[in-house]
DNA sequence: TCTGGGGTCCTAGGACCC
DNA sequence: TCTGGGGTCCTAGGACCC
């Protein structure tokens, strides 16, 4: 048996509140009722909210028109995304200090890995590293990171509720489950819904065997929860319920889509207007998989009704593309596929790109420029497609997302 | 004053190939 | 003439996370 592994989850406090406040201190800085989501007018939901609004039951995820209704003398203020970002990565740098295995789980969480640094912290205990982290995070940054220690990423995940600090506890911001003590941990403190994976559809499956918590799971044999659940979410419950998770932390992998998505101010049912902004949505795709020098095999368009169904559609070509000519042309086809199946009002429409290649690997003679078979009438790109967006990049780089537009159906205006 | 945007992963069926 | 599976790729839909 090898030695437990210390996993340790950084989560940062109030992220986009706290961002929010560091870059405007005298706006953002002394409002203690605040509210960070959606854009002003927008059909928003609540990113992140100050302790002082969730008293009045305002809670993250919840649609912004509502959490003003609930808390009236709240600001409500758009998510500062550059300064996030920036933060992010300031915390990361940090982070990265006392171990090279640090993975990104979103923009305010980190998995650490610090199995093997036992010698180089002189056997501390693990709280103690976290705390010493926390404290170099928020000497550096500013911004107050809660960590959550255990031998696997549940535990990490599940422990740091216990450790962030709210008003009227002595919490310190660390909280670790020793080795050994995961299954414990987890009957008595652990409610399902907490472990991540069990949404609220799950949720909904497992109140109908009147299982709530972890403990009530616990007396079932693995046989029965595959009966109730499935084989793989039987099995997966079960081991989920005595602690037993992935204990490894890998650095990112490689992005496998990228997309875009809008949601109109009001529906709209205006064909023209659907086109528009599909159009939009594809060109700004496919800058950023150049910007990001991937290429892309799949082409997927998004619609969202006002009864809030969802219906896709996705085309696969044979050969990777990048241009704004062969991302649009691909798109509109597969909006003008979804229209003829539905034609009602949409509320949301997106555009996303996936089978992702790295552009680099690109080899001359490797890609046919002729125009070759995918079902006839599909576009390939060309050379002069990709030599076009390119240019097109370098313009809007010098001045500006504005600067070249392109409609649906015409050429672009260069 | 109803319900975002950017992702990941899973399932299931059909096509196609060996 | 009848009867196979397994593997992979693609598409559509859906659950879930922050």
């Amino acid at each position: 048996m090898s030695d437990p592994r210390r996993i340790l989850l950084a989560d940062a406090d109030q992220f986009f509140v706290a961002v929010a406040r560091l870059v405007d201190p005298e706006g953002a800085g002394k409002t203690p009722m605040l509210i960070v989501g959606g854009r002003p007018g927008s059909r928003g939901v609540v990113c992140s909210a100050s302790y002082e609004t969730r008293v009045f039951g305002v809670r993250s995820g919840m649609p912004i028109a509502r959490a003003l209704k609930l808390c009236p003398q709240a600001t409500s203020i758009p998510v500062p995304r550059g300064a996030c970002s920036k933060m992010s990565r300031a915390i990361r740098t940090v982070l990265e200090q006392f171990t090279p295995v640090v993975r990104g789980a979103s923009i305010d969480e980190w998995y650490l890995d610090l199995t093997g640094t036992e010698a180089l912290y002189h056997h501390e205990a693990l709280a103690v590293t976290a705390a010493r982290i926390r404290a170099a995070v928020l000497d550096a940054t500013g911004l107050s990171v809660s960590f959550g220690g255990g031998t696997n990423r549940l535990i990490a995940k599940l422990a740091v509720e216990f450790g962030k600090m709210k008003p009227g506890t002595d919490r310190t911001g660390v909280f670790v489950v020793e080795p050994g003590q995961e299954a414990a941990f987890m009957k008595e403190r652990v409610a399902l819904a907490d472990i991540p994976g069990i949404g609220p559809r799950f949720q909904q499956a497992l109140a109908v065997r009147e299982l709530v918590s972890v403990a009530d799971v616990l007396p079932h044999d693995v046989g029965a929860l595959e009966r109730w659940f499935g084989s793989r979410a039987g099995q997966w419950l079960w081991r989920r319920a005595r602690g037993v998770g992935d204990a490894t932390v890998t650095v990112r992998e490689p992005a496998k889509s990228i997309s875009h998505e809008d949601t109109f101010r009001r529906d709209v049912s205006n064909e023209a207007a659907i086109q528009r902004e599909v159009a939009g949505l594809a060109a700004k795709t496919g800058a950023d998989l150049r910007d990001h020098r991937l290429m892309a095999r799949t082409v997927t368009v998004k619609l969202k009704y006002t009864d809030f169904s969802i219906r896709s559609a996705s085309r696969t070509v044979k050969e990777a593309i990048e241009s704004d000519r062969a991302v649009t042309d691909l798109a509109m086809a597969l909006l003008a596929h979804l229209r003829r199946r539905r034609r009602a009002p949409i509320r949301l429409a997106g555009v996303g790109v996936s089978g992702l290649a790295d552009a680099a690997d690109r080899q001359a003679g490797l890609f046919d420029e002729s125009p070759s078979t995918n079902g006839g009438a599909s576009p390939v790109e060309s050379l002069r497609d990709r030599r076009l967006s390119r240019a097109v990049d370098v313009i809007r780089g010098k001045f500006g997302d504005g600067a070249v537009q392109r409609g649906p159906g015409r050429d672009p205006a260069v």
